[in-house]
DNA sequence: TCTTACAGAACGATTGTTCTGCTTGTAAAG
DNA sequence: CTTTACAAGCAGAACAATCGTTCTGTAAGA
């Protein structure tokens, strides 16, 4: 079976149209075991790097056999691939049942965006992933579609919280790029600033440098996803 | 009974002029052997990422022998922590033989910045390292104090190129940190934004956003390194 | 009965390190 | 200045370990 087949198969077993709890025992063995070996890779990546990231490292940790995981993966590209999936659909609707967004304090969305970003090992796995994708190109090239798309709807999201004063829609857009390069950079920059105070001061910072220039827009009561 | 062997042979040897001032035949080629290297790893970490740069990517490329490599550099370890050392201290003290600081443009010097960091190869290779730093314990305790010695004489350096309106220098210490967290942000950022021209409109409006808490401070005529 | 799900051995290629042997610059000794 | 001893510089084979992939065999749900 081709790779994208497989991923097409796991698509479409989620829309399953099956009274709740069924669907067969094999597949939700099977879909559970894509899960397990997911979760084991985005816990490889961020613990041991994308360098030090194995397939032995990963069937360990997920505590399935070599031949399980190339049934479900029949390359260790499509494992990372898949991963990247699950860390996009992740990050862009994070569970939030009781926290809202605040609306009024920029700051602390900001807050939340690191924690997401640098604070968890989600947004680390895929910092790993977004670094290596530099030089491998194979790799670029397969998500890179993915991630333009992501970043075009976690603009969206982002438009219908915040305005510009000026109404400038792509203002605001450019203003949240900046703070999610911000964002990013931390985990680079962590090497150089041991101390999390000093970061989280310049979260901070970085809030009010930003905060003139957005304001909150009135919202429909819609607990739609929090933007990244 | 083999020293006669070889003193024939080495009779064979053309006559080496020696340089004036420098400090041996021996030396000097071994020094240029160790550059070589490094100049080799830079390249490989550059182009092929951290986790596709072996020691045979490196000394194929610096068209050396396994064992000269190993001669020089008893270990991978030994050879990054050389070529780390020559990036800081290449970043630190770039060479700038006409071009000064512009001192009063701020867009202008963020660009420099930007420039050292995400558009040259030095400043490619020190992120694949700093990312790999993160998960490797073993590389992270050799460089973390170069690293935070580094990032101190950056500030320092900047201090004397910038002041705060309030007076404040360690104000100006965290804007710039912002500042280069937000550069090193570009390179994990530029998956999601392949928009060269986006990005330059980023950096633009992010030296807008700083621009009002940074002063251009009286210089003394000395040709220092420029803040990074 | 047949296909899916899995277990695990075997594969060649590549990893970083260690080792042996040869060449050669260098400096002390004559 | 010549001779000689020696360590530094270097070439390359050999090493065990690990990489990702491919393969055959087995169990079980559909």
């Amino acid at each position: 079976m081709s790779a994208s087949a497989h991923l097409q198969k796991a698509a479409t077993n989620q829309t399953i149209l099956k009274p709740a709890g069924a669907g067969g025992v094999r597949q939700r063995q099977s879909l559970e075991a894509r899960h397990n070996l997911i979760q084991a890779t985005i816990f490889c990546l961020d613990k041991f790097g994308y360098a030090d990231t194995s397939i032995a490292r990963i069937q360990d940790q997920a505590n399935v056999s070599r031949g399980a995981l190339t049934h479900h993966f029949p390359s260790k590209e499509e494992l990372v691939i898949a991963t990247i999936d699950s860390l996009l659909e992740k990050l862009l609707r994070p569970s939030l049942p009781s926290k809202k967004l605040s609306q009024t304090d920029i700051v602390a969305d900001l807050r939340w965006l690191a924690r997401n970003m640098t604070g968890t090992a989600r947004g680390r796995a895929l910092s790993e992933v977004l670094m290596a994708s530099r030089t491998d190109k194979k790799l670029s090239a397969r998500i890179s579609t993915r991630l333009t798309d992501w970043n075009t709807k976690l603009d969206e999201a982002v438009v219908g919280f915040y305005a510009s004063p000026n109404g400038d829609d792509d203002d605001v857009r450019q203003i949240w790029m900046i703070a999610r390069t911000f964002m990013r950079g931390l985990i680079l920059q962590q090497p150089f600033t041991p101390d999390p105070a000093q970061i989280e001061q310049a979260i901070n910072r970085f809030g009010t440098l930003i905060a003139p220039y957005l304001e909150t827009r009135k919202r429909d009561g819609v607990d739609d996803a929090k933007p990244l």
